[in-house]
DNA sequence: ACCATATGCCAACAAGCGTTGACCTGAGAC
DNA sequence: GTCTCAGGTCAACGCTTGTTGGCATATGGT
């Protein structure tokens, strides 16, 4: 497959489909305003997409990620994974689309269930004291970084937003640990 | 003030928006869905309520209604926080409705900002070790608490939805202890 | 009985949306 | 040079939305 003219205009309409529907989410973004964002007619999304469902399902495509924490000591893997979550959500404008698509809209829930139940799941199993227990753990693990997503990206609560990385995995590291390998008290 | 006849009708509007509200969002609820569950023709939500920002800024008025806890011993406040936390979400499905607003509505956002901030915040203050500490610390019990509902309530993932009241007390009350009182590792 | 008024319904408006099909336009193949 | 066709524009469609004004009806005070 050839480089066709036309990929610039498919990446230039992605790159701004992915932006508005970031910061306004789904409903809101709309077909007109990611056109004139990426300065074409309206009518060059729908071609080369097919229809805003399409055009969003390509826009918040994307991978947690994870790290390959075999090997690594059972105590840092909290830090660790509070590490990456807030690398990965720092730059990939798709996580915070798809969460705030996600509220709202079945099908975007879906996908983050997915991804959370099969990608972070499969991690957590690795490391859980008991297999059975992993979906659990993980499950708890997701609430503590999508809620800091949240209130960080999306809601932004001032004092959530003026942690510095750092700050913000050392509160957020022992929380994710006890998560993964910990009890309930 | 008399009550009128219309009483009635206005808090039948009101139900059927926050129910509308919680379950598709300020976007998707729309007039004509919210009255039509109400047996109602859609003008009247007009003249009751002046227009859709006005419907919404009612049916998702409230309070988070958190217990005094003066004089309860520190160690105890994580767990009477979540299990406050926890009930108070299960019974008013108007949390739902801003949360779900919240996340695409700038002006949701902002009213979440100050119920945390002044509300929590202020119950914060009286037991974190510091007091300028206290938003910070506010803002770390949001990132939980508001994860756990964005996950149980609005994505729904399976495991967090499987939880038990005392199981979803038990995991999250450390957190939230830690946070009030603790020191990040 | 009568009237003022609160309550409610109906029809319509303007605006914005996703989406479509007809029509240009310019580059590359022959 | 001419033909072809992908790349791009334009105007319009059908639909839904929030919102409005006019009109019917029921209520309750006198």
């Amino acid at each position: 497959m050839t480089a066709r003219r036309s990929d610039t205009t498919r990446a230039a309409i992605l790159a701004a489909a992915r932006e508005r529907f970031a910061t306004d989410g789904f409903e809101r973004a709309t077909i007109r305003a990611i056109a004139a964002d990426a300065s074409i007619d309206p009518a060059m999304v729908m071609r080369y997409y097919g229809n805003k469902e399409a055009l969003f399902a390509a826009a918040a495509d994307f991978d947690l990620r994870l790290p390959d924490l075999t090997g690594v000591p059972t105590g840092e893997i909290g830090t660790r994974l509070a590490r990456h979550f807030l690398h990965r959500w720092d730059t990939d404008e798709a996580l915070v689309a798809l969460l705030r698509a996600a509220v709202t809209k079945e099908g975007a829930a879906e996908r983050m269930r997915i991804i959370f139940a099969t990608q972070l799941g499969a991690l957590v199993a690795r490391h859980a004291p008991a297999p059975e227990e992993a979906p659990v753990r993980a499950g708890l693990v997701a609430t503590q970084m999508l809620g800091f997503a949240l209130c960080r990206y999306a809601l932004r609560l001032p004092p959530v937003v003026g942690l510095s990385p750092d700050e913000a995995v050392a509160w957020l590291a022992p929380t994710i640990q006890r998560y993964l390998t910990g009890t309930p008290d």
